[in-house]
Parts: structure tokens; sequence; C-alpha cells
DNA sequence: TGTACATCAGTGAACGCGCGTTCACTGATGTAC
DNA sequence: TGTACATCAGTGAACGCGCGTTCACTGATGTAC
């Protein structure tokens, strides 16, 4: 009755589960999450749904979360930690001037951001949208419990720009806004707004001119 | 049984239904649809919701609407339409200085645009996300059925931009997609991202902060 | 001016769907003695 | 080394929900003659 989970080459459980103990439930309960929204997007996050690929009852996953959006959330954490090691691998070379390198690096934890939002669509809806929105949180408050990885690269770049002396430390307090505003904004548009279906060399071009008028404006190179 | 809507002040119909035949069921619908959503969103735009609120029985709706899908677009064109409105009555005095007026009124329909969203959430998301992803098109293609009018106002306003001569006329093609990406970008942090719950003031001064570096990357004028 | 009739705009019941969550339960595990 | 028992991690049936859509229908309208 209760058809086993085809297992694939990315499963981290190797074999179909042969035992009334699942051994790992909740992290099988995640990878089956990154499988059905990595198509589906957030609308694949059905609590039965991501049990039943599992091969287990729907019951089950409560021993683990506690309820549909505590799973969401972990889902979620988890593409956000994938989205910032896809960004670290597009980093670009060292330059010989700091501040050249400082601006370079901006402009690709930008690119990065966008691309993974274009390759992974179903994530990125995931990450941005799976959780409901996030409390307020003071932005110079406490720290808060979890930081989105993809964040902290930018706030990264933005500090090594103060560093490297291209930006004025005045200028830094909030300076993550703006450029997190105009990836952000293009990922949407192309993925659910005017953009949609544009060809991804038109969305390429687009997004680069996008990225480089908003570090222009943050520090301007004439 | 039926249990007959209460009437508002905003309603076109000034009293609840007395006649088999309703009059002008569609109009009907598409207002009781501004108002659910105003406050719960694309998700209180059910059909059975919408026509329950009118006072009709849900399958009346087909003889308007080939669907629900139709219906929302249809809502989500009247809300465009208004966010337009007030986008306009939100325009900058006029300036002695062609250069500087130009780029007032960019400034002008940036801000216009997050204002709309941060004081009507619900309506923006209708606008943004209700209808599903629009159909692709060829960006100077031919002309597309219906143009949402707040992008119209921003393709004006570019456009002023070059008359005015503060724009050179090479860098025109495709200058909305940086504009809109910011706006929209924050429109969406500050609704369903980190900056949800941030108090009012802070979210204007980061709005106008986000919109003048986006504008000074495209405009330089230093 | 009156009437037959086509057309239009509604009704009401029902279908099938899948969801998240609850409940009382049972099989498996591991530990104290 | 063996056993009693608490604890843990699952099961399976059921609940209640609201949704969009379909179907065969009927009441109201307006027009041709």
């Amino acid at each position: 009755m209760a058809s086993r989970a085809t297992t694939t080459s990315t499963d981290r459980q190797a074999s179909p589960r042969d035992h009334y103990h699942h051994g790992d439930l909740r992290t099988a309960l995640v990878a089956a999450g990154l499988e059905l929204s990595r198509t589906s997007g957030p609308a694949g996050l059905g609590l039965r749904e991501v049990t039943r690929r599992v091969g287990v009852s729907p019951t089950a996953a409560y021993r683990h979360f506690a309820d549909r959006d505590a799973l969401v959330r972990a889902v979620s954490h988890e593409i956000q930690e994938r989205m910032a090691r896809r960004m670290r691998r597009a980093a670009p070379p060292r330059s010989s001037d700091d501040r050249e390198e400082a601006i370079g690096a901006l402009r690709a934890v930008g690119l990065g951001y966008i691309r993974f939002a274009l390759s992974e669509p179903g994530w990125f809806g995931v990450a941005f949208f799976g959780g409901g929105p996030p409390a307020p949180e003071p932005i110079d408050g406490d720290g808060p419990a979890w930081v989105p990885p993809p964040y902290a690269m930018l706030v990264a770049a933005l500090d090594q720009l103060v560093v490297a002396g291209v930006l004025p430390a005045e200028q830094r307090p909030g300076a993550e806004w703006p450029c997190f505003s105009t990836v952000h904004g293009f990922a949407s548009l192309a993925l659910y707004g005017p953009l949609h279906g544009q060809p991804r060399s038109v969305l390429d071009r687009l997004a680069r001119r996008a990225v480089d008028t908003i570090v222009e404006g943050l520090v301007p190179t004439d």
C-alpha cells in the first residue's frame, strides 16, 4: 500500500527503509523537501507529500517538526546555505588593486544572488516565501538567532568596501538595502514579473546592468 | 439562507440585490474582490468567498469570468490603475530646472511605487502575484494587450530624462529594469523579507536611500 | 398592443480533491539491575 | 547474561475544512411579429 519512495542518487539514505525505525527521519524529510521544492517551489512542500516521498506516514513528521511551518523553515535554511555556497564558488579572482577587488566582490555577490534565483526558481521561492514573513528585528539590535548566509556575504562585501577605502564609513550603515533591493527585485521581476520568460542571455545582460547601476550609485567611479 | 452581503459606502450598487437579475454582477464581483483582497491579499480572492460577499451563488461568477484566474486578473488590473492614480497624486511640483524636474519625477515614481506597496500590502500582493506569471513578451516587440499603468509611468519618466538631456539616449533602452528592480525589491523586502515589521519611519528613510542610490547610479550628479 | 419564444443570468446540489492536524495505538530500542 | 520496563518513533484511521468546477435546472428579460 504505502509505496516506497524510489531513492535517488542524492539521497543520504542509500536504501529504502527496512526497519520500523527510520534512522534519521528528520534529515530524510528535509532531503525530500529539497527534491520536491526544487521543481514545485513552496507548493511542493506539503507535509503529506514530503512524508509520502520518504515512505512514512504523515504523522511521523510530527516527531521531528512542530508543524508544517517548521519543516518548511528547515528546508528554507538548507536552501540558503546552498545558495551561499554557490555564490562563493562564483567569487572573482583576487586583484592587485584592493579597491577594484572590493568592488568586484560586491558585484559578484549581487550577480551570484540573481543567478541562483534564476537557475533554482523553486528553491528561491521557498527561501524567500517559504516560511512566511520573518519576525521583525531591530536593524542593529541583538544578534538574531540565524542570519541568512547570502545576507551575511553582502554584509561582508560592504564591510570590505569600507576597509578598502571605497565606501566612506559614515555611509556604511544601511548600505545593505539598496543592494539587496536591487538584486532581489531583479530576481522577482525575472521569475514572477514582466521579465518572466525572457531568454537567459537577455536576463544575464540586464542583471549585469542592474548590479552595475546600483554599485555605481553606491560607490561612484567617475 | 444566502445571507445578503452588507453593502458598504464604497459599493457601486447602493442597495442589496432585490431582483433575480443582479444588474451589474461583473462590476460587483470586482468591487468585492477589491475589498476582500485589501486585507487578505490574493488568498482573499476565492471565487466562493467573493460571490458570498456579493450574495450570489458561486456558479454565477462563471457568467462573467472564465474561471477564478480571470476574476483575479480583473481585480489585479483595477488595483494597478489605482496604484498609478495614487502615484500621480504624489508627483513633485514643477521646477524651473528641466533637468532637476525630470530627476525629481523619476524619484517620485519610485517612491510612489514603494509607498503604495507599504500602505496597501494586500493589493500589492494581488497586483504582483495574483495572476501568475505574465506571458513572456519580447522586450521591444509588438505592443502587449495591456500595459500596467505604474510601469507606463516609469517609462515616461525615463523618456523625460532623455528629453531633459540628463540621460544619454544610447543609455535609455533597458533603463527600466535597474529602477523597477530596486523599488520592487525594496517593497518585497519590507513586506515579505528581512525588513518586515520595521517602523514606517525607518522604512521611509531606507526607501529614500534606495531610490536615491539607483537614480545616482543611472544619472550621476557629481 | 399582445403574445410566443429565444436568450440571458441566475440557482442549488453535488463531485472530487488534498490538505494539516488529532487521537489512541503499537512496534522497536536501550538501559538498569 | 537475562529480563523488566520506560521511552522513543513510528502507524492508521478519522476529522473538518474549503476550495474550484460541473451539471441540469429555472426565473427574468426583451424582442419579432
